[in-house]
DNA sequence: TATTTACATGAACACTTGTTCATGTAAATA
DNA sequence: TATTTACATGAACAAGTGTTCATGTAAATA
C-alpha cells in the first residue's frame, strides 16, 4: 500500500507539472526538484520518460473506450447515446482534468511504434462517435450533414473543456456544462 | 526580391517542419537538413529559434484580428457576423493551414513577456466573439445559453479544422464546410 | 537475526541542444 | 573597379538532456 502511494503521489505530481510546462518542456530534473528528491530516484518508479507519458496516454484512452463500449452495446436510441457520449466527457472531465488535457496535447509526443497504437485508438473512438451519428441520421433523428464534418465538429464541442480546466478549479457545476453543451450541440445556437 | 523569396522558402519549409515534428522537437539541424544548408547558415535568416515561433505565431494572430475587426464594426445583424466569422475562419484554414495549426497547438512554447502577449490577444479575440454572441442572445436572435460556454463551444467547432487540415490536402469544398459548420453552429443535430 | 524490499543519493556518461565564430564566395551596387 | 550585400561553410562552445552506476539506508519480511 504505501509503496503504491509513493508510486502514485510521484504520477499524480508529474503529471501536474507535465501539464504545465508540457512533456517536451518538463525534464527529469525539473520533476525530481518538484518532488523534493534527487534525480536518480525517480527512476526508481518508471523505466523512462517515454514510458511515463505512454502510462498517461493509454491510461485515459482506455477509460474512453470502456465507457464508450458500454454506451454502444447499450438498447437506446441514437440520441441517447449522444447524450451519454457527452455525459461521459464531462465527467472525466471533472475526474481526471490533467490526464484529459495530456490526451489532447501530448499524445504527438508519443515515439514509434506506440504513436502508430495510439493514433489507432484514437481513429477507433472516432469512428464509434461516428456510427453512433449515423445511426441517427439514419433514423432521422439527427439532421443529414456530412457526416465526418458532424462528428468532428460535434467532437470538437466537448474538447474546449480540457483547454480550459488545465490548472484551473473547475467553477462550473458538471451537471450545468452537461446540460448547456448538449443544448448546444442537439439545438443549435439560433431560435427559430 | 530575391532576397525575399529565399527567406520566404526558408520561413514556409521551417513552418511545414515544425508543424510536423512539433516546435520543440524540431532542431535546427532538423531545419538544416531539411533544407540542404549548413546549421549555421539559418541564423543569417533568422535570430533565434524563439523568434521564428514568434513570427509565425503573431503573424496569424494579426490576420484574425484584422479579420475580426472588419466583421464588428460593420454594421449587420449578429448572425451576419457569426457567419462572417466561420467563413474567416475556414478562409485562413483553406490558405494558411500550418500556420493555423502552430496557432492551436504550439502558443504554448511561447518565452514571456511574449506569451503573455499572445495570451492577452487571443483573450482579447476570443472577447470579441463572446460580444457578438452576447448581442445576438439579447436581440432574441440567439438562444440564452450561458455566456462562455456558448462562446468555447462555437469556438472549438472551427477548431479540429486545424488538426485535420495539417499535412493533408483539403479535399471538401470550402464552401460546403463552411455550410455543413454553419449549420450545425445555428441549428444543431436534432432535427425539431 | 538474516535477508529481502523500497527508497535515496550524487557523480558520471554520452548525447543533443541552440548559438557563435572566423572565413569564404558570388552577385549586386556604388 | 571597389565595396557592399546576401548567402554559405564547418568547426567549436557551453549548457542541458535522459539515463546509469555503485553505493547507501531503513524498514518489512523470512
Amino acid at each position: 500500500m504505501s509503496k503504491m502511494t509513493k508510486k502514485e503521489r510521484f504520477l499524480a505530481t508529474s503529471l501536474k507539472l507535465i501539464n504545465e510546462k508540457g512533456f517536451k518542456a518538463t525534464t527529469i530534473r525539473d520533476l525530481a526538484s518538484s518532488l523534493n528528491c534527487e534525480v536518480a530516484n525517480i527512476y526508481n518508479y518508471i523505466d523512462s520518460k517515454q514510458s511515463l507519458l505512454e502510462t498517461y496516454l493509454f491510461g485515459i484512452s482506455n477509460e474512453f473506450h470502456f465507457a464508450m463500449d458500454t454506451i454502444i452495446d447499450s438498447k437506446i436510441s441514437s440520441e441517447e447515446k449522444l447524450k451519454l457520449i457527452i455525459r461521459t466527457h464531462i465527467d472525466l472531465m471533472v475526474k481526471k482534468p490533467y490526464e484529459l488535457a495530456l490526451l489532447v496535447n501530448e499524445w504527438r509526443n508519443l515515439k514509434e511504434p506506440k504513436l502508430s497504437t495510439f493514433i489507432a485508438e484514437k481513429n477507433t473512438y472516432e469512428n464509434k462517435v461516428k456510427t453512433v451519428i449515423k445511426e441517427g441520421m439514419e433514423q432521422g433523428v439527427f439532421r443529414s450533414l456530412d457526416l465526418e464534418i458532424a462528428t468532428f465538429t460535434f467532437l470538437s464541442t466537448l474538447r474546449w473543456l480540457h483547454d480550459k480546466n488545465t490548472g484551473y478549479p473547475i467553477k462550473m457545476d458538471p451537471l450545468e456544462i452537461e446540460k448547456q453543451i448538449t443544448q448546444f450541440v442537439f439545438s443549435g445556437l439560433c431560435i427559430d
